[in-house]
DNA sequence: TCTATAGTTAGCTCCATGGCTAACCAATCC
DNA sequence: GGATTGGTTAGCCATGGAGCTAACTATAGA
């Protein structure tokens, strides 16, 4: 796993632009084919051919093609590497939260250590 | 003019980069001065000021600067747009894909008695 | 006050990206 | 077989991103 980090990078630089967002999210609803993908689009073809090359070597989505067709399809485990970034990213951003609170509930406790007999402090869990 | 890149498009650029996600690796375990963020960067600062600048345009990090010293933090609800994206489309291609099964068991059942049940769409709940 | 520190601004390269046209296959269809 | 359709290749251009240096501002510390 030497260099996952740049498939993380041409995912994210994949759904950077707003049209290949919207190839994902009407891909999501089914396959199609290259030429019913860039109908909605006001683009001359090659261009549109640039956005589905950059989704491939993404990894976002696959495509085949048969008789003179190119189908083209979400890749099943698409969105799950980008995904998991974001899950793993707010883990640790919870736990930091957590540990702040934790922080701030000691200094709290020792700050009214003269003034109140605290309660008996404990949190973490959630 | 009218259409500046969306919030969305701005956001995926940002993470699109290895350093600048390494920078909000980074501001996830707590706020950090521009300097301690671009310690372990081998690059000059007005470049890595660049990608401190990405990251505050994108929303995804807010710094404040006090004295000579400019702290970086993460936006409280830095992640949350672009994970929203995610779920969404997850929502709507897991959708699909039971649909895409529905249909799949359905030709099973027509070709032979229906044996076993599958589940194979679901992945990590949150 | 003088100096070192922490960022900032300006301005330059280099190359990737996103768009275009024009010409070119290769299936299909009449 | 010839025309049409669906994609592909090649090549051009403009913009913007990522990096650099050099010079500057402003605060902190001695």
């Amino acid at each position: 796993m030497a260099n996952q980090s740049s498939r993380l990078d041409r995912i994210f630089a994949a759904l950077a632009d707003p049209t290949r967002r919207a190839i994902v999210m009407r891909l999501c609803a089914g396959e199609a084919s290259v030429g019913e993908l860039a109908d909605p689009f006001d683009m001359a073809l090659p261009s549109f051919m640039k956005h589905i090359h950059a989704l491939e070597t993404s990894g976002l989505v696959l495509s085949e093609k048969s008789g003179r067709v190119r189908t083209c399809r979400l890749s099943p485990d698409a969105l799950v590497g980008a995904e998991d970034w974001f899950q793993q990213q707010r883990a640790v951003w919870e736990a930091r939260l957590d540990r702040f609170e934790d922080y701030v509930m000691k200094l709290k406790k020792e700050r009214a250590g003269a003034k109140r007999p605290s309660r008996t402090t404990k949190r973490k869990g959630s």
